[in-house]
DNA sequence: CAACTGAATGAACAACCATTCATTTTTAGT
DNA sequence: ACTAAAAATGAATGGTTGTTCATTCAGTTG
């Protein structure tokens, strides 16, 4: 673990506040993959920025604060890419599916670092409701725009028999379930294999627009 | 949090040592569904059993050492379960897949405190090699397991398009994600509903076995 | 009933770690 | 160049927690 800066030719004090937290919040998540949410100390996190002891205090006020700040970070990284696609006006509604899966199993996503931060405070969400509920509105927002392109998908191709929310359950599920194969088995399962399943289940349900 | 004896009338210590080690593995899983991995403590875990701040080193050593006993407790109830079913003559391939769903959405397996505890170790397994290999052996045993009930079905029923390994995969990753949600979104979805998510995927590669 | 065994207790200890804040360093304004 | 404000530093602090172990106590044996 070396202590990295943003900017090599640049001297810390010059990025701006803005740039100061994002360089914290992506030293937690660093840290966090490396040692556990448990395991992550003010001074793993710090080492990890090339700054300070103190600095995390001056920006985010305590640890807790940071590691919300932190769970924040790549939950809207997460929602913007996909709110993108589901706003993009130029493309059709099976562009956006096949976009929005390109999307979960793009590098950004499955990189292993930020899985292990999306699982270490998934595993905490039940005694956290700070957690729980940063995650609970992310988690809605997505379900009701997935769902709403099944149930348009399903008008335009005539797919009667598809329930569009158990569709959206079970595609939710599916890539939970795999990001968590990539990140237990990376040996194992690659994320264009995953993606690979992901798209054999909606073959399943719209097969004349998602042939394997 | 109330502290709790496992028998009211037998005083503690007239119990077995394999009882005692029992008794503050399931006190354990109570706390780190209460309060998390990371906020448990020895205190609260000997308080919640009803004993002594010292009975853990007693019994455990260190602390560290009774969270791999908690996991490998829970790893082996689950693996326990579902061999039981795999191994079990009288039932037909068919039979022994529904088994294995009914088993993965019970009450036993989707207890939200049980649910709390697989996610809090799997979201520290990046960082911790040794919950990462008690992980990884009841992975590839029960995958062995299902893929080969799944390629008997493809035979038998001549579903000469399945994919066995694909199956199994997606299904494990289907069920992961249900649990997901069920410990997230406990209002949301309910085990029932789980169940009837991950059967509607077998239905659609099994149509003549598992109809919806 | 007395002596013995080992399970259980919990006060005390030592290590760890988040937080504080007096001091130093840098930047911006004049 | 000088000054004031802002940012950053890191030694010191205090609270927390895992671990230890001398002592207590229940159950058993002869």
């Amino acid at each position: 673990m070396e202590a990295v800066k943003a900017e090599p030719n640049i001297t810390p004090r010059s990025l701006s506040k803005q740039a100061r937290r994002k360089q914290l919040i992506e030293a937690t998540i660093k840290c966090i993959a490396d040692k556990g949410l448990s395991g992550t100390t003010m001074a793993d996190v710090t080492q990890q920025a090339g700054l300070s002891l103190g600095i995390v205090n001056l920006h985010f006020q305590t640890k807790e604060k940071l590691l919300i700040e932190t769970l924040s970070y790549i939950s809207n990284e997460y929602t913007t890419g996909l709110n993108e696609i589901f706003n993009d006006e130029k493309l059709t509604t099976e562009q956006k599916i096949l976009a929005h899966i390109n999307f979960d199993f793009s590098r950004k996503i499955t990189d292993r670092n930020k899985l292990a931060v999306w699982f270490a405070f998934w595993g905490e969400t039940k005694s956290r409701p700070t957690y729980m509920s940063i995650c609970a509105s992310y988690i809605s927002e997505i379900a009701t725009n997935l769902t709403q392109l099944f149930a348009i998908l399903k008008q335009q191709g005539g797919y009667s028999a598809v329930d569009p929310d158990l569709v959206c359950t079970c595609y939710t599920a599916l890539s939970d379930g795999l990001w968590l194969d990539l990140l237990m088995t990376p040996k194992g399962l690659k994320p264009a294999q995953a993606q690979t399943v992901a798209m054999h289940y909606l073959t399943t349900q719209f097969p004349d627009h998602f042939k394997n």
